[in-house]
DNA sequence: ACAATAGTGTCTCTAAGACAATATACG
DNA sequence: CGTATATTGTCTTAGAGACACTATTGT
């Protein structure tokens, strides 16, 4: 190979996104993995993700929307930069980058043929560095629950306290006082009660309904000292 | 141009690391800027970085610590993975990744030519998304000295608590408690006695001197509420 | 009215801040 | 000894957890 081939090779490298999708059932955390249909790889389960397109993309987080609705037919829920992944070996068809986001959403759609949930405690073997890359995110997400409004993208709206108070004790796998959990949910500002409505779940007092405000929306509301679970 | 060319230029990106060494002087957080020999923006201060070379470098960490040693003279500080940045229009030679570090360093050792320390707080106009990444690093650094041991690597070993103090309290920007700091650090049992050492630095009693545990040089510690400062 | 869950009031306990007391060096 | 900073002891105060009480619905 001639040198010109050679600093090509070097200076331009594979790079792709990867998106763990994460969703609550079950008051389990679970992620989404598609069967891929190409080589490398073929058959296999993985993450939704796929080559960053310069000629399409906005950015990488442009590429992992466009995955997210052409993978998983997923409009735009919430969305994090998570990290890079990077090396000779953790994609068979060379040295690549992979920049990996995580998502979050509320409604478990039906999945589709070749979408498969399944819980990030019991995943099989994944190809490339993905069985990282998913432990990677479910830290972040944990680690992320204890102290912001994070789990709110985990809950449809508009919700009941008592619903994000499950939602928070799933994640954190422990059991959080509720006097805490609603002064620190009031503190954080980030939720406003739905006028009138109320939730009915049988014969006992109906739960206030809220919705996210406007204002955090794309934000997360910061606790000043986690909800110490 | 044809097809091939142009998946190619659309699957093979210009990959790049970009690196934010920071340290304290004059009690002030600076970040080493490098006076540019090369288009683009040939003559401007910019961030230390250069291309991922798939040859030569294991990862992008690998690459930062490459890019740090032949720019900075450094050998390996603490670095740990910003984020990465991308899109069409932050490089002019096209769509690019690049993959951003943060770096501490203790001692600022003299600035060789073509490096220059300036406070983070007054920089000028940076080429690239260089103003931007730098934002990104010191936000994150201020935010994770509030609950963790990061700001050690910003202090030369050995050290005593009153240093430590002041380099929080530099970085926080605002008055820590010291009988807290103490029991933080205390409690953070990241750091160890040097036996006998203590630190005379005039007529009155001198300081005990710390250095951090083994376990400690490549993990952080966190607290579990932060320093409340 | 009863059962069952939602939501509140308030006491207790932990940990952070304030402040004062003690310790130890150099002169 | 006197001074200046290091280090510790302990009181005060804010916020998290426990627990009991009130509120509100369907039956």
């Amino acid at each position: 190979m001639n040198t010109s081939t050679n600093s090509n090779a070097d200076h331009r490298l594979i790079c792709t996104v990867d998106v763990v999708l994460l969703t609550l059932r079950d008051a389990q955390l679970q992620v989404l993995l598609i069967k891929r249909e190409r080589e490398p790889f073929a058959g296999a389960l993985a993450l939704p993700g796929g080559y960053v397109h310069a000629s399409v993309d906005q950015d990488c987080a442009d590429a992992a929307r466009r995955v997210l609705h052409d993978k998983a037919g997923l409009p735009s829920p919430y969305l994090e930069q998570l990290a890079s992944f990077s090396g000779p070996a953790r994609d068979p068809r060379g040295w690549s980058v992979s920049v990996a986001y995580v998502a979050l959403v509320a409604a478990p759609q039906a999945p589709q043929p070749g979408q498969h949930w399944l819980p990030v405690d019991e995943l099989p073997q994944l190809p490339f560095d993905h069985g990282r890359i998913v432990a990677n995110a479910v830290d972040r997400v944990r680690n992320k629950s204890q102290y912001s409004s994070l789990p709110v993208h985990l809950c449809a709206e508009p919700f009941t306290l008592p619903q994000l108070h499950g939602i928070y004790e799933a994640l954190l796998g422990e059991p959080i006082n509720a006097v805490s959990f609603r002064r620190k949910m009031d503190e954080l500002g980030m939720l406003e009660p739905v006028p009138g409505a109320k939730l009915a779940q049988g014969p006992h007092r109906p739960a206030q309904l809220y919705r996210l405000r406007d204002e955090y929306r794309r934000t997360l509301s910061l606790a000043g000292r986690g909800l110490n679970a």
